[in-house]
RNA sequence: GGGCGAUUAGCUCAGUGGUAGAGCACUGGCCUCACAUGCCAGGGGUCACAGGUUCAAGUCCUGUAUCGCCCACCA
């Protein structure tokens, strides 16, 4: 029968964790209590699109909070994980404008009241998902307090904030060239614009001049804006074009007539060194009509169709318009050539559409002063951009920051708390709408635009903790202690918090941020709906439960590097969930007799291997604990696997076996018994903040022995293990270390021999007495690892057993007896490979210690221990070297 | 045009001046009473290249190459 068929009690998470996260959840361990005593240790989740669904951005994101805050949170801090949603002004209104246009309507025609009703609406049905999905990643946070850009509080704060700012001159309104989205129709902010490199064409245009003494030629890269030009200009020292400033140029199709003008932004080198002219069009432009006073023909209008200024193109399309344009340019003879040109043009990151430059009136915010608060806050290390690197970029963009547009022309957000008299068109910006204007009236129009959306995600620490009241939260929980998030928004948000914080709190909203890794598909690319390579979170909890999938991420959170994710990685994770769960099986089954009661044995009295298993266990929390205190996410989780599987599980586990066995001294089996408790108690606790289910579940199912007290009631908030008050023993250590090296020699014999497991076999063991010593206490661990049943120990001086193998490890020498076990050409080959391998080695060392520079030079202690490993070397060759020579019974 | 990052085993990646590591893949042996989702053993590296600093460089410095990302209003 195969083992396959009847394996019982298998890891199943399904099982187990949405009924763990049910219970810890109405048990109300997540929640926040300012009013306690404990330290303080706060986090605010980047508040994911309210129209979003679970990414694995997300669960990276998530995950790595939650570590965070499991931790702290067993550790004896009172810590507030603060949740939430992002209204998404854009994203959203787009939502809810398509299920209007399935039902054959629109916004327009719905009204603006009826729309945002609907939107609220739409929030109220459907923005729940993600926060669902993130309870089944395990994310312990506070979800009583769980809250929306656009709710109460946070509109409060961003009206508060709006007006200070233009109190105190910081928000100007202004006619200003934009960013246009002509789907979206609205403004969007330089960051809102995505530039792509793309092929695109040069077209040559001769404008004939009105004296028709000639022609100038000019080039462009979107030709239907001629339609717009206002002059054409060159450099004010082009010799080309000496002695024809001012004159008069008759633009083609169009036939307005314009002036030849002088401008040092014109580059001589570039083509012809003369540039048409749009202001209303272009930003350069834009610039240079500002400077000479031109006028602004707009030829594009807001939905991306040509104005009736366009002549006999007003109502085409802007693409359409090009492509016509150009054939009648040709047929007039007015192109002059057409050359193949690479240029980046710029797109809205939330539609994808060509951005089109356009003048309108918006509102801005002077964001240098600022700035300069939130580049001090970093630069004094008030806040700590880990990795540092990013303190560059950050550096970089604050430093070369221009102003902010915030309004949009959209009605889902904030709306602009300005509002202007109908009687004298007196503005006034307040926190409140005003009753009475100082011209008498009372009826206001409030501003139609909505502020972008991060305006407000800005103040999301400090408008989530209550303010611009001084809540107790505030009081508590700021600043914050660390705010996780990735680089790609390192400008939208994690700066404008900044500067918000600063500017309104006096303080950095937070005190360190921790900038993760972006999560791309196995081949290394972003992971896009319409490449179709994107792996739903959801999918991979189902198939190997979120502690695995947390486990895979955080292992892969190096700092620093981007994420390749392939289910595969993630299964070797599921693997290790498998593990941990068997490891648990075995232990449970080999307590079903354990006695509650009997007193702790104390360590002194416990097996080298106990001791060995649970000093290793307190150096491995010490290493967890200095991990996530540095955020080296992926050192922590690796030193849990490695400890788990290949400490406790290949190597405690098995020794353990030998107590536990019916036939030994119940005083070593009771031993070995509290050392498994122990050992997993600590261990469970050590990975719940990254496998919060499983280790609960295996937790609960621990039996409780008395000695430790009364078993806290779940893993959430039981103490996290502090290294300085557990047990340790450096002499286990070395009693554990000899033991293993001996196996390994002895296995590595067996193995290169290909002798089966179940053949037992014999070793004599000759060496010093200390190693000797250690190994004959040790003898019957040794004997069980390496399946040896007759272990026996010569003196130094007696004579070295004939035809058998030898092998060296830790200063002793290993003989297995040949007979019928060995073959004599396969026993000179292993020993000719390890006597090579020691060589090189010895080789190595020596150049070393011959080199006078390194022995007076290098610092004491590595010279000695170079000595010290030169000498071994020798020593081990030497026992090599007898070896082979007695296989051919020259000794 | 400016900036940043990467280059280490077949693949994916750790690596904090002092004996080059892990997981997967590969080879051989095992269904040994927690686990074959497993156990034991093994093979595999000019640490991109060229200089430099140092007793000592995968690690620090300079340059080169290749790949990737970010920023930028070049008609």
């Amino acid at each position: 029968m195969s083992s396959n068929e009847n394996k019982q009690g298998g890891y199943d998470p399904s099982k187990f964790e949405e009924k763990w996260y049910a219970q810890w959840e109405e048990k109300g361990y997540f929640s926040a209590d300012p009013s306690s005593d404990k330290p303080p240790y706060s986090i605010v989740i980047p508040p994911p699109n309210v129209t979003g669904s679970l990414h694995m951005g997300h669960a990276l994101n998530i995950t790595l909070q939650d570590v965070l805050i499991r931790y702290k949170r067993m550790d004896g801090f009172e810590t507030l994980w603060m949740p939430g949603t992002d209204h998404a002004g854009i994203a959203t209104q787009n939502v809810v404008e398509k299920m209007l246009a399935a039902e054959g309507t629109n916004r327009e025609e719905l009204g603006r009241e009826k729309f945002i009703e609907r939107v609220w609406k739409w929030k109220k049905e459907s923005g729940g998902t993600i926060i669902h999905q993130l309870k089944r990643l395990g994310a312990s946070c506070d979800w009583e307090r769980e809250r929306f850009t656009m709710d109460e509080g946070l509109s409060k704060a961003v009206r508060e904030v709006f007006c200070k700012l233009y109190e105190q001159g910081l928000i100007y309104k202004d006619d200003y060239i934009n960013n246009w989205c002509p789907r979206c129709h609205t403004a969007i902010s330089d960051l809102e614009v995505e530039h792509e490199d793309t092929k695109g064409h040069l077209w040559h245009l001769r404008y004939p001049f009105a004296d028709g003494s000639g022609n100038v030629v000019v080039a462009t890269t979107r030709p239907e804006t001629m339609l717009g030009d206002t002059a054409v200009a060159v450099h004010p020292e082009d010799e080309r074009y000496k002695g024809m400033l001012g004159k008069k140029i008759i633009l083609p199709v169009i036939g307005r007539e314009i002036e030849l003008i002088a401008d040092t932004y014109c580059d001589p080198a570039f083509g012809t060194g003369a540039v048409k002219v749009t202001p209303a069009h272009d930003p350069n432009d834009f610039e240079m009509g500002n400077r000479h006073d031109l006028e602004r023909i707009q030829v594009i209008g807001e939905d991306g169709t040509m104005t009736e200024a366009a002549g006999p193109y007003a109502g085409m399309d802007r693409y359409e318009c090009r492509k016509s344009l150009v054939a009648d340019l040709e047929e007039a003879g007015v192109l002059v050539k057409t050359d193949e040109h690479d240029h980046s043009v710029g797109h809205c990151y939330r539609c994808h559409t060509t951005i089109e430059p356009l003048i309108s009136k918006q509102w801005f915010v002077r964001i240098k002063p600022m700035a300069e608060r939130a580049i001090a806050a970093v630069r004094d290390g008030r806040t700590k951009i880990v990795p540092a690197h990013w303190e560059k970029t950050y550096f970089n963009w604050m430093e070369n920051i221009r102003d902010w547009c915030i309004s949009r022309q959209i009605w889902w957000g904030h709306r602009i708390p300005a509002y202007t008299c109908d009687e004298c068109g007196e503005m006034i910006v307040a926190r409140t709408a005003p009753v009475e204007c100082k011209c008498g009236a009372s009826k206001f129009a409030q501003e139609t635009d909505v502020l972008d959306t991060w305006f407000s995600s800005g103040l999301w620490p400090i408008g989530t903790l209550g303010w611009p009241e001084n809540t107790p939260e505030l009081q508590k929980y700021f600043p914050t202690d660390v705010l996780i998030t990735g680089f790609d928004i390192i400008f939208f948000w994690v700066a404008r918090m900044l500067m918000q914080g600063l500017w309104f709190r006096e303080e950095v909203p937070f005190k360190d941020v921790y900038i993760h890794a972006l999560v791309l598909d196995e081949k290394g690319q972003k992971m896009s709906k319409s490449k179709g390579n994107v792996i739903d979170p959801l999918n991979i909890i189902d198939k190997f439960g979120a502690d695995a999938f947390r486990f895979a991420l955080v292992a892969f959170a190096a700092q620093g590097r981007n994420i390749k994710l392939s289910e595969n990685r993630i299964e070797g994770y599921y693997r290790f969930t498998n593990k941990i769960w068997n490891a648990s099986r075995f232990t449970m089954m080999n307590l079903e007799d354990f006695d509650t009661a009997k007193p702790q044995i104390p360590l002194a009295e416990r097996s080298a291997a106990d001791r060995w298993i649970l000093t290793r266990f307190r150096d491995t929390a010490k290493t967890v604990r200095e991990s996530l205190d540095g955020y080296f996410f992926n050192d922590a989780a690796s030193a849990i696997y490695q400890f788990t599987w290949h400490e406790l599980c290949d190597w405690y586990v098995e020794m353990a076996k030998r107590p536990l066995y019916a036939s030994a001294d119940p005083k070593a089996r009771l031993s070995a018994q509290q050392t498994l408790i122990e050992v997993f108690d600590g261990l469970f606790r050590l990975m719940h903040p990254f496998m919060p289910f499983i280790s609960e579940e295996l937790w609960t199912a621990l039996p409780w022995p008395a000695y430790l007290g009364e078993k806290p009631v779940t893993l959430v908030t039981a103490s996290f293990p502090k290294p300085d008050e557990l047990a340790g023993d450096d002499e286990a250590l070395y009693r554990v270390e000899l033991v293993k090296e001996v196996v390994g020699a002895i296995r590595n014999v067996r193995g290169e021999m290909n002798v089966p497991p179940s053949r037992r076999i014999k070793a004599i063991i000759q060496g010093p007495q200390k190693e000797c010593g250690v190994l004959k206490e040790e003898v019957d661990f040794v004997g069980a690892l390496c399946g040896a049943d007759d272990i026996s120990f010569i003196g130094a001086d007696e004579p070295k057993p004939p035809k058998a193998a030898a092998a060296v490890a830790a200063g002793v020498e290993i003989f297995l007896p040949l007979e019928g076990l060995i073959d004599l050409d396969e026993e000179r080959k292993r020993l000719a490979k390890e006597i090579e391998k020691l060589d090189i080695e010895l080789k190595k060392v020596q150049g070393k210690l011959s080199n006078p520079n390194f022995v007076e030079r290098a610092p004491e202690a590595v010279v000695a221990k170079d000595r010290a490993r030169a000498e071994e070397i020798g020593r081990d060759l030497a026992k090599l070297q007898e070896g082979l020579a007695r296989i051919d019974g020259n000794a």
